[in-house]
DNA sequence: TTTTGAGTTGTTCGA
DNA sequence: GTCGAACAACTCAAA
């Protein structure tokens, strides 16, 4: 009598409750994970997921061992795996935690029913989300489409269950099945090696996400409010990758931050507190919209959008994914991204406007493009936000809203410290022109070692141009579908 | 059933 | 420099 554990993206000890109830039946527990390429189509992991998925499967096998177990890993069809895993080891269980991704919920069902008809008992259990994308419902049984209702009617669901410590040992089968070696998986960029700065910034795994969400919480989440939209300074609390990967449960999250904000100022739910929470929830909404609507990812949720006239401008999306725009904001972002495998929230809404609305570039095109090279890619997020921005999601940006580079530069990075961080070609200009370069003037320039389209590039569009031919583009489909209805 | 109030994150223009 | 209005209706959710 031996359970398998089926890990998936909850990489974690604690708070696990697949592990948990494996666990409590008192029998060998075989913790296995699958690189199921195979099932998931277009939306295998991109590179920056690649890597950090290493990572964390390594720091997961280490505490798996330290637990008296061992991680096993195979590769292929999940199916095809637990199959072959139950007739070697004549397992009888198998339970993991529920994804949601459309093309996951499918399989996921498949394997249920062919797990139930063998006689093996499968489980399910919840391990990412706050509740269930069926638990919050309108009054008349609906999904939310607007966040703000939603949140109260998460909130009004009462506090989220309380999370639970890992098991102090983990029985171990008396004998294992044979395991991959992670490196055999080439999860690592070899030829070239483009991680160095992933490296340098992150620590993958669970410790990892503990000690990032303790020290958020010693602090930076009390002026979470006042300095989560600027990117120069380290206001946010940078979980999200964690996050993704399950190294770390909302729940793990909403119970450090409400404690600690207890402890400092007696209040279980100060302003910065609320803030921060609403932006799990904002996870949590985009999940509830992945799950209701599973063509999130390439389909617009408004219909009107199904024939807007996007552009194909190669050299625009390759100067976008250079960070060669000659917005220096943008440029900023595109190679903290490009760097780093992360980018401050704010300037993920600016480089994505810019993308959408100054370039009339295609959202999934931008979608992708983090795909690829985000720590943190999530599709549900990914693909809500980037609706979001483009105006034709749920909820989403009203199309006149049309971000403005360097106000917005200006705004949120006024000393342009985040601009002199990653753009250090422009570090020497003075605080007033380093969100717009191509303003100053020839003797500032030169002062500044700067020749505007040699060693940065001049503005690949007119911003004020670029603004009034979305807001027409933005009109024509609001006059199509004025045609279609009538 | 109908009505009513509200809806993450902005910008520009003119007073 | 600061402030309010306009930008556009539409759909959602609840009363």
């Amino acid at each position: 009598m031996t359970t398998i554990f089926w890990l998936r993206r909850d990489l974690r000890l604690s708070d696990n409750p697949a592990l948990n109830a494996a666990v409590a039946l008192g029998r060998p527990v075989i913790a296995v994970y699958i690189l199921d390429d195979a099932d998931n189509g277009e939306w295998s992991p991109g590179g920056a997921s690649r890597w950090w998925l290493h990572g964390s499967l390594s720091a997961l096998s280490s505490a798996i061992k330290a637990r008296g177990n061992r991680l096993i890993l195979k590769t292929g069809s999940a199916l095809t795996v637990i199959d072959k895993l139950l007739t070697e080891t004549g397992a009888t269980s198998v339970y993991w935690n529920r994804r949601y991704e459309p093309w996951a919920t499918k399989r996921d069902e498949k394997i249920k029913t062919a797990l139930k008809d063998k006689g093996i008992e499968a489980r399910s259990f919840n391990a990412t989300l706050l509740r269930e994308p069926w638990e919050v419902n309108t009054q008349n049984g609906y999904p939310y489409k607007v966040f703000t209702p939603f949140w109260r009617a998460l909130r009004a669901l009462g506090e989220p269950i309380q999370p639970e410590p890992a098991p102090i040992r983990i029985q171990a089968p008396s004998i294992f099945p044979q395991s991959d070696k992670l490196k055999v998986w080439g999860l690592l960029p070899t030829a070239p090696d483009w991680a160095g700065g992933l490296r340098d910034t992150w620590k993958p795994g669970e410790e990892a996400a503990h000690s990032c969400i303790g020290e958020f919480t010693d602090g930076a989440v009390f002026d979470y409010q006042d300095k989560r939209n600027l990117p120069g300074v380290s206001g946010t609390s940078r979980l999200s990758p964690h996050l993704h990967f399950g190294e770390i449960s909302p729940r793990q999250i909403w119970k450090a931050v409400v404690s600690s904000a207890l402890a400092r100022t007696g209040s279980l739910m100060p302003g910065s507190v609320e803030t921060y929470l609403s932006e799990i929830a904002w996870r949590e909404f985009s999940y509830h919209l992945l799950f209701h609507f599973p063509e999130l990812p390439s389909k617009p949720i408004r219909n009107e959008f199904s024939h807007f006239q996007w552009q194909d401008d190669p050299e625009g999306l390759s100067a976008w994914k250079r960070g060669s725009t000659g917005f220096p904001i943008v440029d900023a972002g595109m190679r903290q991204l490009w760097a780093t495998g992360w980018m401050h929230n704010r300037v993920r809404m600016i480089v994505a406007s810019f993308l959408v609305k100054d370039l009339l570039i295609d959202w999934r095109i931008g979608g992708e493009w983090f795909w690829d090279t985000l720590v943190d890619a999530d599709l549900a997020s990914n693909s809500a936000s980037w609706q979001w921005v483009a105006g034709c999601g749920a909820d989403a940006a009203p199309y006149f809203r049309v971000f403005n580079p360097t106000l917005q530069g200006s705004k949120f990075d006024p000393n342009g410290a985040y601009v002199r961080e990653w753009v250090p070609e422009l570090a020497k200009l003075p605080d007033k022109l380093i969100h717009a370069p191509w303003t100053a003037k020839p003797i500032e320039l030169a002062d500044a070692g700067i020749e505007l389209g040699l060693n940065y590039p001049s503005p690949i569009v007119d911003h004020a141009m670029a603004r009034v031919r979305a807001l027409e583009r933005y009109k024509e489909i609001k006059a199509g579908r004025f045609l279609v209805t009538k």
